[in-house]
DNA sequence: TGTGGGTATGGTATCGGTTACATACCAGGA
DNA sequence: TCCTGGTATGTAACCGATACCATACCCACA
């Protein structure tokens, strides 16, 4: 690596032979500079191998370009989705990132919001279920525009971008009931019963027939158990509805052990339309919750925010019904490609 | 959100009525300061709740205990595994992570380094095959450490820890030996050859049989091509070995659907063992890369070389088979369950 | 010729910390 | 008594940018 010293904007201004300040403006963009000055500035940047340090720029501009996103954890699948779709859009506004896993952990979440505060970040999007109101006194002190991703707007004073949960669930439940299951079951999430209970009255709404409603701490840890009380309590055919995508895959698992047929006997839906859900056989109903979408929300409430407007608060993104094998039998798939492949 | 400016230093210094040289003490632990004073600091940053300006700190100090991460899409199921090992890792040693999606854009990857520059990071871990050839220019000009994680050792002078595929692929290929495949097809993906072809070779060396080697630009993408291939060319039984877990469940699901029985006519193998592999039916055998290892040597490295020692490269880390129902029966599980549940 | 506005550039205070150095006090040993 | 060294605190230069202000030139127009 190379000698210890960074270059600054004194060497790029002593070898283009021109003030700091020149090169300031060269740098960006705005202030009068001949072109003949610019091209030696540039040049000289381009020789020196200069890129203007970001702490001096903050710590004089009082602006950071960056913003936090608060997240649980990047291995629940859902959020590298979410992620991805934050980072394209706020990357093309000129923002960038940094990523808080908070890991479910009040501690965490804490250090990750002293850390957003030293950092100057311009803004914060907090998408981590109940957080807003653990953290409350942190947030209230946080000197910038703060928006919460998928939390229930009734909860906060902060601005929210909301998922339409009840929305999400009523499209299950007319779609299950198109199919003509008689009987639904909904698998909820305990620690994320805000989402699930709006997603269940959809469900019961949509489709019109009766949906039990049993939950567990962790659906995927203890999909043996819940499947094991689903048969004891029912008979097929009958539709099972996962709080999540990861969720609903764990449960079909189970169902197709103990020789259960997907979708002839037991229907699965999940909620997220993880990249996965589209390659497990068979393939997964869910619901995509339009999370670019939400990105775009998020990132417009910020920025309105961050130009001084008061935004009016409580947006809301609907999701949609993504149908696959796992509730309606696709035709034989095999049949069909062995002809076009002429096998 | 609060009023619009930051508490500072001088702020602190003069409710507590000392120096700001004071405050900077209590804050950082060194120096003498009497336990009255620093009671009285403690007192008054907390009141105003004060959090220091990581810029004017990093400005100052020319530390910035900021490591970046270059990996290419967050998305791919590989990658949130590796990032949350990472990151842990980082975090324990005091250092927190800008993550950079590079999206296998030269561009964007270019544009990252500059980031990552100007804000005077640590240093810099890669997780991008082939990126250390394409940024060489920028990546030498980067004041400070850069680690190259799973990327082959030989092509670069940067230190590197590297994923052991030839000992992968070997594993693999000793465990269907075991089972007895006699034909074992190579599904590879042309992007990552240099990750592929090693596996190969240890597959084919511990298989002790033949092996095929076809490979795409996007196995997921082309499952259906790739798998009409196969069965043109081989009869079953047969294991299909490919290059990641992705891919395999993406293969498992089109031989499935062509109405082949895994594992018993199909045996297919994936890399990596990423969490959904677990949950898949039938559950998928697969490598596990001992990320967490990754992340500590990476790390180990990079603070080596940021005390300014000369580490020597080339660290390599081992792999290890994990076996599940996509290459073994399991037992019938729905018997022994429906005899523990009684039912 | 004088004035004014557009263009081009430089000087320098400033952002908010850190740290070298200066100062001052106090206790204990020579 | 004086000196020494540990403890405690303050002063101010400095890190590397930005941006306000000043300066200066040129040209057009009154």
């Amino acid at each position: 690596m190379p000698q210890n010293n960074h270059v600054t904007i004194r060497d790029v201004a002593s070898s283009a032979r021109v003030s700091t300040a020149t090169v300031s403006r060269v740098i960006s963009g705005d202030g009068y500079v001949s072109s003949a000055t610019r091209e030696r500035v540039e040049r000289s940047i381009k020789k020196l191998g200069y890129s203007p340090s970001f702490a001096a720029q903050s710590l004089r501009t009082k602006k950071s370009t960056v913003i936090g996103l608060v997240i649980t954890d990047i291995k629940n699948p859902f959020y590298p989705e979410l992620v991805s779709g934050i980072e394209n859009e706020a990357q093309s506004r000129g923002y960038s990132l940094i990523l808080c896993n908070s890991q479910e952990d009040t501690e965490r979440e804490s250090g990750y919001l002293d850390y957003l505060a030293s950092h100057r970040t311009d803004g914060i999007l907090i998408c981590v279920p109940g957080m807003a109101d653990r953290q409350r006194e942190k947030l209230r002190k946080f000197m910038g525009p703060i928006v919460l991703l998928n939390e229930n707007k009734v909860d906060t004073d902060f601005p929210t971008i909301a998922m339409d949960n009840f929305e999400g669930g009523r499209q299950i439940g007319e779609h299950l009931k198109e199919i003509g299951y008689k009987k639904i079951v909904y698998v909820g999430v305990e620690r994320e019963v805000k989402d699930g209970l709006p997603r269940f009255e959809g469900l019961k709404k949509g489709a019109g027939v009766r949906v039990d409603y049993i939950s567990s701490e962790d659906s995927v840890r203890d999909a043996e158990e819940l499947v094991s009380r689903i048969v004891e309590k029912n008979k097929t055919p009958l539709a099972v509805v996962a709080h999540n995508d990861v969720s609903a895959i764990a449960l079909m698992h189970e169902f197709m052990d103990l020789g259960f047929k997907i979708p002839e006997e037991v229907g699965i839906v999940g909620y997220d339309d993880i990249a996965m859900s589209a390659l497990v056989n068979p393939a997964l109903t869910t619901v995509n919750q339009n999370l670019r979408r939400l990105a775009q929300l998020g990132l417009n409430t910020l920025e309105t925010l961050l130009s001084g407007e008061k935004k009016s608060k409580g947006l809301e993104v609907s999701p949609e019904l993504v149908v696959r094998g796992s509730t309606v039998k696709s035709k034989t798939k095999s049949r069909a490609k062995a002809k076009k492949k002429g096998i």
